[in-house]
DNA sequence: CTTGGCACAGTAGCATGCTACTTGTCAACA
DNA sequence: TGTTGACAAGTAGCATGCTACTGTGCCAAG
């Protein structure tokens, strides 16, 4: 008896919906704005959409005020270090561990993902690109077997892609973070995973770097800033380079 | 004017008195249970009730059954494996840093906190001491100044809370666990980063080795578990001993 | 004894009703 | 002009109504 897969509810829907339209920047960060219209607006109850709001609300994203709304929030500098300085933690690790226990199938996903990549690049494609990406990241930290940290990761990512909408040029960046992502697949295909730790490490750091330039440019947040973010942890390094 | 911090809500209340109940065994993992009857026991309506299962279960500690109700989970040895990998992931790299950054005010805290678990455990006061235990922990998280560190792995220890109302001597456990943290204290206090990597490492390898066990010695749970759990990512290990 | 189907009770998910509270407006007034 | 205060609009939070769906138990047919 094949037990269908239950059908995604209207609030799963809405959960990912509304969570593209804050990072995508059709929910404008610093608005209120109110689970009526937005039930209105997607011609559903208000129940399912006030509950995907709640689910955003404990991911951080969006904040209810009492008989006011919700408001979409807006990613501090300080919280870009911490995701960051976070993703340094899990993700190096996760690269040497991919590297340890990368098979055929493995190996072959991640380098076709990263041709993927390269042609996004080219094609100037940056949402195609930034998706590819994150996959490309995510195949690495399944690769180390361990559900949590993927999921961790996931949500950690979210915050900083709030930024991506943002109107930078970024032709430059997408093939420098493309350049990046090469040596992480070469050292897993080599199985080589001090070399993967530290091209996960220069890739995050660098990524790092100038999300939170350009935050500083666009002179938003004064706020406090640790220059020495990257060094705050010690961590497993692989190689120094 | 004294703006007054807004009134918890009861969906609020109910997700700490719910998490509770579920980590005192009072909601038996596997058991299916209602949002009506839960509210009607709590004299509530359905809504926040089902709020805060919904919180719970974007924690991981229940899941929603379509039309049947909502199962309390029970955390598996697989689950407990991936938590204290994440720990020594997180917690390792925090112990050092805290080290670091430890001024008169932080190690003051720690040791008394230290103190404080040290009469639990003479007073064989197992809820005193895992209290206790919690918020040492918390200190030298915070100490690292990231929150998205602290709440990382405050939701992570919630998935091993569920374990601790098993009946289990734990006379002699308390007292070890009360001895591997000293060294962690007194590494903090000395600004001896290495010393309390390696020292926090070892407490929480041994924590997870224990609760492993004893979920085994259970019968529970024989599904595949990896017995080099504690290798499987590299690293910051402060010195070997 | 086995099988099948059929009524029945119980539930999540969604829709909607209701209320206290917050904020903004604007007129009356000092 | 500046201040106040009643009033209106809008909201989150909670309560409740409604429905399609699920598993269970009974009973009859084989």
């Amino acid at each position: 008896m094949p037990t269908f897969e239950d059908r995604l509810t209207i609030t799963d829907q809405l959960v990912s919906t509304l969570r593209d339209a804050i990072l995508r920047g059709k929910l404008e960060p610093g608005k209120l704005y109110s689970v009526y219209k937005i039930a209105d607006e997607f011609g559903v109850s208000r129940t399912p959409v006030r509950e995907a709001m709640l689910r955003l609300a404990d991911a951080g994203m969006v904040r209810f005020e009492r008989n006011r709304g919700f408001r979409v929030l807006r990613t501090s500098a300080r919280e870009l270090q911490e995701v960051f300085q976070l993703r340094l933690l899990l993700e190096v690790p996760a690269a040497a561990r991919a590297a340890m226990r990368a098979n055929e199938a493995l190996i072959a996903e991640v380098e076709s993902e990263l041709d993927a990549m390269a042609a996004a690049a080219s094609a100037r494609d940056e949402a195609e690109f930034m998706s590819r990406d994150r996959v490309l990241h995510e195949l690495i930290l399944a690769a180390s077997d361990n559900k949590k940290l993927v999921e961790s990761v996931r949500s950690l990512r979210f915050v900083t892609m709030t930024l991506g909408a943002s109107t930078v040029d970024r032709s430059r960046s997408l093939a420098d973070i493309l350049v990046e992502h090469r040596p992480i697949v070469v050292a897993i295909a080599a199985h080589d995973s001090a070399s993967a730790a530290a091209a996960m490490r220069y890739h995050i750091i660098h990524t790092g770097t100038l999300l939170l330039n350009q935050l500083v440019d666009e002179g938003r947040d004064s706020g406090y800033l640790d220059p020495d973010w990257v060094d705050a942890f010690p961590t497993y390094h692989g190689h120094a380079h």
